[in-house]
DNA sequence: TCAGTATATAACCATACAGTAATGTGTCAA
DNA sequence: TTGACACATTACTGTATGGTTATATACTGA
């Protein structure tokens, strides 16, 4: 892969690098929720969620529906999903064999 | 996913989010290689190649065998492989549909 | 022990970015 | 048109980190 190539890639994995937008790309994971549902949930300032969310839209990992006042927004791109499922289960057996290193069973 | 758990799962993608580590994984890809092998073929300076394999390290994506005077790294964890791989499909997927915008089949 | 090589670490600076407050934009209802 | 609401954007500050130079550590051979 070109530099370029991999500057693009490290680029997407800078936008799952924050907590707070892994908060909210979870909460939409359970389905379309406007900015304010979004806010309260996540507990953040409105300009806080609304800059996360507009990173998220820039890189096409989520849609968003202006409706009235309203805008809804949702999972765009379900690679999303699947990264952070590899995730979750490596540090799931990192955690294991953590724990296996605390209670060996010799 | 609890608050930790996210942001253990932010600092993994924090780790791939420089090009500088995605540049030398890539080259572990290939198989193993010594520290002087990896900042020529990178060209960083000696410095900066070990400190950024010392984050790969510490977050156990790549193993290190003492030979000698010299150490030899290489990929001590496949999700790494498959992260990469996602990313770069759904990029090639992204680059195409743009390219259809430029040049529709009207 | 000493010199030489390979790698790691420390200290520093410059840059990038998360969070915040203030302000701007868009939409609806009256 | 005006006021109110939902969201986006701007400007700012503090913090984290990448790259660099200089130095320290680890190993080998003489």
């Amino acid at each position: 892969m070109s530099l370029a190539q991999l500057e693009a890639v490290a680029r997407l994995f800078a936008v799952l690098s924050e907590p707070s937008r892994l908060v909210l790309l979870q909460l939409l994971h359970a389905g379309p929720r406007t900015v304010t549902e979004l806010m309260a949930a996540a507990r953040m300032k409105q300009a806080n969620a609304s800059k996360h969310l507009s990173v998220l839209h820039a890189h096409r990992l989520v849609r968003r529906t202006r409706n009235g006042t309203c805008v809804k927004y949702e999972i765009a791109d379900p690679t999303v999903v699947s990264l952070c499922n590899l995730v979750c289960s490596k540090m799931q057996r990192d955690a294991k064999r953590a724990a296996a290193l605390f209670s060996p069973k010799i």
